[in-house]
DNA sequence: CTTGCCAAAATGTCAGACATTTAATAGGCT
DNA sequence: AGCCTATTAAATGTCTGACATTTTGGCAAG
């Protein structure tokens, strides 16, 4: 709502969408409550109209806010929101403190769908998937101290990633997006000492294991694994739930 | 590539986006190659440039066209679309004859994704989801007969996303709007027998059940029967593997 | 109190000129 | 001949101002 709180910005009507993107997403503004029109965008961003067009284009197309002629523009509710649009994974990304709740939804998610994805991987993974998991792995493995978070975070990305790949289905694919997201939240939010971190490339190690080899049901087992101990790391639950 | 065998539209940029849209998702043109130029758009289909712009920014956001200045405009590979755009499913719900290729893609994801969010609704559903499922549920009961297939349709749909719904997750529920083209599909392929109704509607009438009595293995296991019904209808599978 | 009309305010659209980026091309130098 | 560079052409991107359209609210007449 504050509109004057907004930092300027530098860059182009992307850069502009991204500021009033993650501002959403961060909740400066209540579901159904007015949004700036745009002339005061223009004056308060000096920018043309053309640029803030463009962007609450963008806005638009992610469901966050609705706009129609003469009534002005309005915050859509959460339930609208096109979490799967890879735009606005990026601007998940880059929140530095994004809503629990999101954070939660995503997860969830991902608990419920990865292991799925990581048993048809390993139905459907060929040489070169298997290969391009393998690579992220060693990549996680030789990152896995305190100094290298950065890198490490790209690695475990990739892994995962690739394992969407893998199932060689164009919608999952799709949504290795989110995991962006919710890896880089993870981070944020967990101080990963030797010891988790140790645990959390062994049953990454299984997941790869198990897709080398082509067993679905140990792949899907493993995958499950490999969340519970990221569920522990982002503190959605108590520690110490598995073996 | 010709330009020129595309029907002339009526309506605002929203139309010819959908229509040029609708062009790529059925193969006009090829992956790589080149897309008409703005200027040429707006004499083809007597527009203004803004209209152009516009229709080509969806077209652009759904990862169908990729747009450079001084380069041009190329048509994106089929792993780079938005399938979980809700523009790119009403688009693809309204396409006469979508590519096999793509509707056998969504319905193995329909196929490995929809038990596990039937398990979830099985878990997390309340009253007042249960008793949407079961009006949609009635619906289609009622429809079952040779002369309402269009209101029936409606039903079927209404029943799935309900399901979607009812995981009470943010991004299942996104996933819904996959449904209609893979549904819509399914009616232009098949020709519904009185049999194959009656049959479809026990196996929908059994996650039903499965739901509302708070059984998650067995909502799985009705979902999958379900979805076999549905790939023998589609032609995807030869008939007979399941009882 | 209701109805209808008008004015204000917001988004949507248009047209034209100009800016920027990219690729190809022609030319000159070694 | 071959390579490097400057120029040109062609495409998308941007700016600006004016105008159109839609919605809302208020005001006045019935």
């Amino acid at each position: 709502m504050p509109l004057d709180q907004l930092p300027r910005h530098h860059g182009g009507a992307d850069a502009l969408a991204r500021l009033l993107g993650q501002a959403l997403l961060a909740g400066e503004w209540q579901p159904g409550e007015a949004f700036p029109r745009e002339l005061d965008l223009c004056q308060h961003f000096d920018v043309s109209r053309n640029q803030v067009r463009n962007a609450l284009a963008s806005l638009t197309a992610t469901g966050l806010i609705e706009r129609t002629a003469g009534r002005g523009t309005r915050v859509c509710p959460i339930s609208d929101w096109h979490l799967l649009d890879p735009l606005m994974s990026d601007w998940l990304a880059g929140l530095n403190n994004p809503d629990p709740q999101l954070v939660r939804e995503i997860f969830a998610f991902r608990y419920s769908a990865e292991p799925v994805v990581a048993g048809l991987a390993a139905s459907a993974a060929e040489p070169r998937d298997i290969a391009e998991i393998d690579r992220a792995f060693q990549g996680m493995r030789i990152t896995a101290n305190a100094g290298q978070t950065e890198q490490h975070v790209e690695h475990d990305l990739a892994f995962h990633e690739a394992i969407y790949r893998a199932s060689h289905n164009l919608v999952w694919r799709q949504m290795g997006h989110l995991l962006r997201p919710s890896i880089v939240a993870l981070i944020q939010r967990s101080q990963h000492s030797v010891a988790t971190l140790d645990d959390s490339l062994r049953r990454h190690g299984r997941v790869l294991e198990a897709i080398r080899t082509g067993r679905p049901m140990a792949a899907e087992q493993a995958a499950r694994d490999v969340l519970k101990r990221t569920a522990i790391d982002l503190g959605i639950v108590a520690e110490a739930i598995d073996a």
